[in-house]
DNA sequence: ATCGTTAATCGTCGATCAACGATAAGAGAT
DNA sequence: ATCTCTTATCGTTGATCGACGATTAACGAT
């Protein structure tokens, strides 16, 4: 258990940026196609500004990436973020998981 | 893409309560040995109050158990939700993943 | 040079978060 | 009944979030 604080930081922040279902709503949308800009403000009941927070989030964590084409902005899924919560997420599901075997563990006295 | 909004809705409350480096570090501790509680106070460099917060966070979310032992409350894991996190993400991160193939998509115009 | 479109930013507002100290509530032991 | 230990809750503070309308900035087209 070593406790990789580094790791751990990461997928706090990037778990944090999923924390909104706006946002996943967002991430479901680019995954379809990519590169929209003022189409996602389209698909969700929210407010041009509202989304285009939500926009910054997604892209400060990482999530995605913007690309600035003309007037718009197109945004499309980082794959390297998806990748990046598996490595992150990954050990410490199976570390939490392993504490189902509660036969293994000490267990309240 | 049925856009499943309850499976995005669960998704995002379980993402939101993991989004703080300390309620991952109690997800750790608890991992290892279950049934712990104020424990956890020494492990964090945190108040006991605040410390107090998170397990409560943790504990709506449904991440953890909290059960009554005498005076003090043992916690521990809820496998139920490790599961529930591997189904509901299972699927959007492999709808995400799909955006790679950027052949596919039509891309910027 | 002006207009129209698009998106980021600003300013505001109420709500929630994160942290703390202090207090209260519960259960055992004396 | 009292004392102690443990933990939840209260109250407070400053910071951040989430939403909005309004404004600004950037670019293409007229």
């Amino acid at each position: 258990m070593p406790a990789d604080t580094t790791s751990e930081q990461r997928l706090a922040e990037l778990a944090k940026a999923l924390g909104h279902p706006a946002r996943i709503a967002i991430l479901r949308t680019l995954a379809g196609r990519s590169c929209i800009c003022g189409e996602i403000v389209d698909e969700l009941p929210l407010a041009q500004s509202t989304v285009s927070q939500h926009l910054k989030v997604l892209k400060s964590a990482g999530w995605i990436l913007g690309t600035l084409d003309g007037p718009r902005t197109c945004y499309s899924l980082n794959p390297q973020a998806v990748s990046e919560f598996r490595f992150v997420l990954g050990p410490a599901l199976e570390q939490w998981e392993g504490a189902c075997d509660c036969s293994t563990g000490p267990g309240c006295s």
